[in-house]
DNA sequence: ATGCTAACCTGCGCGC
DNA sequence: TGCGCGCAGGTTAGCA
């Protein structure tokens, strides 16, 4: 479900309410996540939550004595919730504050609630990620450079975290589609100039997704349950077979890496 | 090093 | 109605 919109929608509207705020308890009702969630996540309580950032769809729930790290896997969502409202099947985990609590529900449990102490950037997780899309560090420089020599697909190459964080699946499609590049073109054999028009298209689907308070296909919803809208700009992703919004021509689907990826083979090359 | 595959789970929509 | 199938927004581990 969510990409990096949708975590950073999540985490802008989660700040307000967590940082200052003492842990009083955290509830876990379902450890089997991705990983099991550590017993040492307990740790937490009593700390007070000193700052609530992201680091690609990674959250970062930072207290006086270590950081909570947690991912929202494909079917994860973070609400706010009071104390009274009773706990639905797949809410895992609640994280207690002062009036109010902080709910992961997560049916397909490929999310994560970790704990860790010390530095947050040397966790292992986040250790070896690429830059943030929306920062300086990413730009046409960058991609042009690991792309040298290699013969995956450009698609997949963009959606590798190592390469650059957070672009998912519907961005992806929809950054190539607006860059007029085909998704299964070899990321090492295009140019730079193309790069330098892929890197911007991802910059924009990101920030326009974000304006639009992420993209709601199912169940998408922000922490205060409104879903998002960006789904009405998608272009070609979920569009097999319908008209290309450029030329009219039918928009073909091509499973690449395992995930379904749409492109229009008349407008992009 | 690179790149592909399986794996982790539940829910939903579709065709029969 | 019910059942089986395929598919879904992510990412890592493991193997060639």
């Amino acid at each position: 479900m969510p990409e990096l919109p949708e975590v950073e929608t999540t985490c802008r509207g989660i700040r307000p309410r967590l940082v200052g705020q003492v842990i009083n308890s955290i509830v876990v009702r379902q450890p089997q996540l991705r990983w099991p969630i550590p017993r040492e996540i307990q740790t937490a309580v009593g700390q007070t939550i000193s700052s609530v950032e992201r680091r690609g769809k990674y959250l970062l729930i930072a207290t006086t004595g270590g950081t909570i790290l947690m991912h929202l896997g494909m079917s994860g969502s973070l609400r706010l919730a009071s104390p009274e409202q009773e706990p639905g099947k797949h809410d895992h985990v609640d994280i207690g504050l002062e009036g109010c609590l902080l709910r992961l529900n997560d049916p397909r449990r490929f999310g994560a609630v970790l704990w860790h102490t010390g530095p947050i950037e040397d966790h292992p997780l986040l250790l070896k990620l690429g830059p943030e899309p929306l920062e300086e560090a990413f730009d046409e420089q960058h991609l042009w450079r690991l792309s040298k020599g290699r013969r995956q697909a450009v698609k997949a190459f963009i959606m590798n975290g190592h390469i650059v964080v957070g672009v998912g699946n519907i961005y992806a499609s929809e950054a190539l589609f607006r860059a007029g590049i085909l998704p299964h073109r070899q990321a090492g054999r295009i140019s730079k100039n193309r790069y330098q028009r892929l890197s911007q298209t991802i910059r924009e689907v990101l920030q326009e997704a974000i304006a639009q308070g992420g993209t709601t296909l199912q169940d998408f919803t922000n922490s205060d349950g409104q879903p998002g809208y960006f789904a009405q700009e998608l272009l070609v992703y979920g569009r097999e077979n319908q008209a290309c919004v450029s030329c009219t021509k039918a928009i073909k689907m091509k499973v690449i890496g395992q995930r379904a990826s749409y492109y229009c083979s008349n407008c992009q090359s």
